[in-house]
DNA sequence: GTCTGAATAGTCATAACTGACTATACGGGT
DNA sequence: ACCCGTATAGTCAGTTATGACTATTCAGAC
């Protein structure tokens, strides 16, 4: 008998989902738009992934779907962040900045979200990423060999090398005796990171 | 009536495995555990994945299979590339190395086969590279606020900014008056890239 | 000789992803 | 009033990807 264990979902995207619904509250194609619009560069998720994506997340007891309707519009689904979610979204996150996968630009995403943690901890966990790209960086110059046509390697490892020293600076401002503190203004509303996907009727 | 339009594999899963077998013939464990070993950094394709595309690349007549047996180890399909073959690993390089797609890793893996091109033409096709390369790191500029905590903006024109500097420094190489030319030891049989995966028995 | 572990070379049932499609609402032109 | 283009909000059939599995060969231990 075969034990399909299931797939989880990409760490990556459920991170990305629940980080950014915990800031806001929004439906389906709201979520969509957002990021196809202002995050394409991280990741080119199709809408019905998303859907799939926001079914998962909400059978899974992360975030709960509500049906809601504006005016004479047809009824949306509005997801929402439970606390199960919280808690599975600070496990993502602290997962997600210890290691650094570097296939995609998308595994990235944690670093969107660092706010959520304290910047004692986050340091800690970056120290633990800054290995891991420390290790890669090493491997991928053992192996270039600079006498073959090697760009792949060559630039790979420039990139492994501009990837660690964001990192330090990074780290050097969290550990910095005045913090970031991303000093937002008077508004006390908690808002996304970046600008909503628009909402004009309401 | 729907059409569904045939997906594409990836391309630049294609251009990789393309490019391989028209360095050197393969079987496709071989083929695998090179990628899985030497590439990883790039892409984390899994075996079936790889034997589904072989079918694929062998179906639109891009390569060829043929059965082998060395001693009496169980027989293995060794591929190689058809002339059909070289002229699309010509059009996937082309495409690849004059656009700069920026969601993953492996999208760069034309630069690992630039050699194939006269350095006049591929640094003509690298100068639109360089063009989408500068227009992403707009948009993505004008993106960032830097009062709010928008690090994966912050982290993604970082990364940008250092592609374009790796890659003025390709542009400025390859239009030296001396080209690189990887000179390859003295050896004439051709050789993949980086060490092949090793095959003791013959 | 035969057991054990590692390498080789795949296959298949099932989960995940997406191109194309459906359908309602609204603003503006005529 | 009616048409057209755009935005909203999804669904689904068909394709793609993969975790778990199967099976043979070989080297070395005993």
């Amino acid at each position: 008998m075969t034990i399909q264990t299931m797939r989880r979902p990409d760490p990556a995207h459920a991170l990305l989902f629940l980080g950014l619904l915990r800031q806001q509250r929004m439906h389906g194609y709201q979520l969509h738009e957002f990021i196809d619009r202002d995050l394409a560069s991280c990741t080119d998720m199709k809408r019905p992934t998303a859907y799939l994506l926001l079914d998962r997340l909400a059978r899974a007891g992360w975030i709960t779907r509500r049906t809601e309707r504006s005016g004479r519009r047809p009824a949306r689904q509005v997801y929402r962040l439970t606390p199960a979610g919280e808690t599975e979204f600070q496990r993502l996150l602290r997962e997600n900045l210890s290691t650094h996968a570097a296939t995609r630009f998308r595994d990235d995403i944690g670093l969107a979200f660092i706010d959520a943690l304290p910047a004692r901890e986050a340091a800690t966990l970056l120290d633990a990423r800054r290995a891991s790209i420390a290790a890669r960086l090493e491997a991928a110059r053992a192996v270039a060999h600079p006498d073959e046509g090697q760009l792949v390697m060559d630039h790979l490892v420039h990139h492994l090398a501009a990837e660690l020293a964001w990192l330090d600076r990074l780290l050097a401002r969290l550990r910095a005796p005045r913090p970031p503190a991303p000093r937002r203004p008077r508004s006390t509303a908690s808002r996304p990171a970046t600008r909503p996907a628009k909402e004009r009727s309401s």
